[in-house]
DNA sequence: CTTTCATATGAATTATTGTTCATATATTAT
DNA sequence: ATAATATATGAACAATAATTCATATGAAAG
């Protein structure tokens, strides 16, 4: 297979009879629409939020840092699975951490998690 | 294994040495805690907006209502693939959508999707 | 330096999820 | 009725992801 037919090849989706959409519209839809990138970026960052532990220890670190044994007590977990889950949610930069000796102390990184996490709480309650 | 072992089980978690979070704290997470009911429809809410495909639903959506085909059409897409992410995002209440012959014209539902989606993008910048 | 405690991590397993394919439903036109 | 078009959906498959288990790392104490 050719290069251009891997691009022309692309374009091979099912078309409907009529587009509905205006030309002025599908040219305010490519100029705004980000990069493929960034939206998979964000897709990945959504992701985090979307796990009902990660959820849970954002909500134990709304009140105050807490060390992982302390997080694990609290949500009854094994203290590996709040371990990987806190990777998760450093990785993604949602939490910060500090060392004090042996005990690992993590807390939320920005106010963001707050907004976002109303605004799911918000959607719900609707 | 009697139920009450069951139970005492759940409360067998390892334990670290000391516990660094104060009476207070725990009263407060647990207070503040909503139901795991919530916290599940929460992170479900969230999981929505963790696949690239129905972001780009969404974001091709901010500029209009826009039917199946011109979706997919614009996202290069199939039209079941797409139909069955519209399923999702219909489930979750964030799209709305109206028939007007054959055709289907979908629609963001509330304000909180723009809300949420600025707020990642906001985090993503930083 | 060895032991102990808190945390991190790799591999395996199980569960979930996105897309495709085939087909069903719904609406309009012939 | 029948054909044609737009959308929806069930089943299968492939890809991801969460938890567990075993073990490694890192820090403090003996």
């Amino acid at each position: 297979m050719k290069e251009c037919d891997i691009m022309s090849a692309q374009n091979d989706v099912e078309r409907c009879e009529y587009i509905h959409a205006h030309d002025e519209i599908i040219a305010q839809v490519n100029q705004n629409m980000p990069d493929d990138e960034i939206l998979y970026d964000l897709a990945e960052l959504f992701k985090i939020f979307g796990d009902s532990t990660r959820i849970k220890i954002l909500y134990v670190l709304f009140e105050s840092e807490m060390c992982v044994c302390d997080i694990a007590q609290l949500l009854n977990m094994t203290q590996s699975a709040i371990s990987h889950q806190l990777r998760a949610l450093k990785q993604s930069k949602l939490v910060k951490y500090r060392r004090e000796g042996k005990t690992v102390f993590y807390s939320l990184a920005d106010d963001h998690v707050h907004t976002i996490i109303n605004q799911g709480m918000e959607h719900l309650a609707e």
